[in-house]
DNA sequence: CTCCATGCAAAGCCTTTGCATACCG
DNA sequence: CGGTATGCAAAGGCTTTGCATGGAG
């Protein structure tokens, strides 16, 4: 949480920060090469990669490795769980204050110390939920 | 949850179902492969894959889309966490009734219908605090 | 006998990595 | 100027898929 994260800042690797600050989603690495790439037509896919990772050691943002597709990065960097519809896709943010005293029960059951948790809630969001009722069938996105 | 899944039952599909079921691991497909093969040798990657989808699809099994590593194959069928040791990879189940309230808060939060939820937490296994205390330092399996 | 599942192999994603060069500090 | 980040391209891991053949009901 300093403001010098100690590493270099070059120009890509601040370019990428500001692209996953800017965005209220929760971008996957090749999103945010996409959107890089339009002030940076030259930057790597492998250095997208490396920085999102690094970023993300250094707490600058948080990545969110999601089931079996792509990792989606995070700007916010403290602990939260998400919400996902099946229908469109989506994925949004939610805190679970409850959740914590969940990591006790785990921590008991299996004598693990536990360091952390993520919760993944799916279902359908509330766009999806009125196409429904208006007769259409929302965009059946998987 | 009817004892006829409805699916034609070949001796490949048999065999894998029964591997998954006689494994109290979370196997990947590619362990599930492995042990098929050892007693049909001839047995394809790609029908293991399509079997374990389609068995998880009729809900003989459960898939577990496991971060950004392969999926794991559960034999249990019901809805129950995980609890993952960073030190060794372990993954074993946990069941935390609390969680339900949770759905309660996502929904809420979110305006979100919400119809499951899959929490994983992360933590240290008994064996590899075992480990730490002893001076030896565990195998730090990444 | 008909339809579906299998085997095989190639291809599809996402992600990582080796190497020479360019750049930051 | 020295060390490191970048660009490029190839490779790596997991998973899916098209097609002809073989097996199940």
């Amino acid at each position: 949480m300093r403001g010098d994260p100690g590493i270099r800042m070059t120009t890509q690797r601040a370019a990428i920060l500001a692209e996953v600050q800017a965005a209220d989603e929760h971008l996957t690495a090749g999103e945010i090469f996409e959107r890089v790439r339009r002030k940076y037509p030259t930057i790597a896919y492998g250095t997208v990669y490396r920085t999102l990772h690094l970023l993300a050691e250094r707490g600058l943002i948080q990545e969110f490795p999601f089931g079996d597709q792509a990792s989606r990065f995070d700007r916010r960097t403290d602990r939260h769980d998400h919400v996902h519809c099946t229908s469109c896709g989506a994925l949004v943010d939610v805190d679970v204050p409850s959740a914590i005293l969940a990591r006790q029960v785990a921590a008991d059951q299996t004598g693990y110390e536990i360091h952390g948790h993520q919760t993944v809630f799916t279902g359908i969001c509330p766009d999806c939920q009125r196409s429904r009722q208006d007769g259409r069938d929302g965009r059946d996105n998987d």
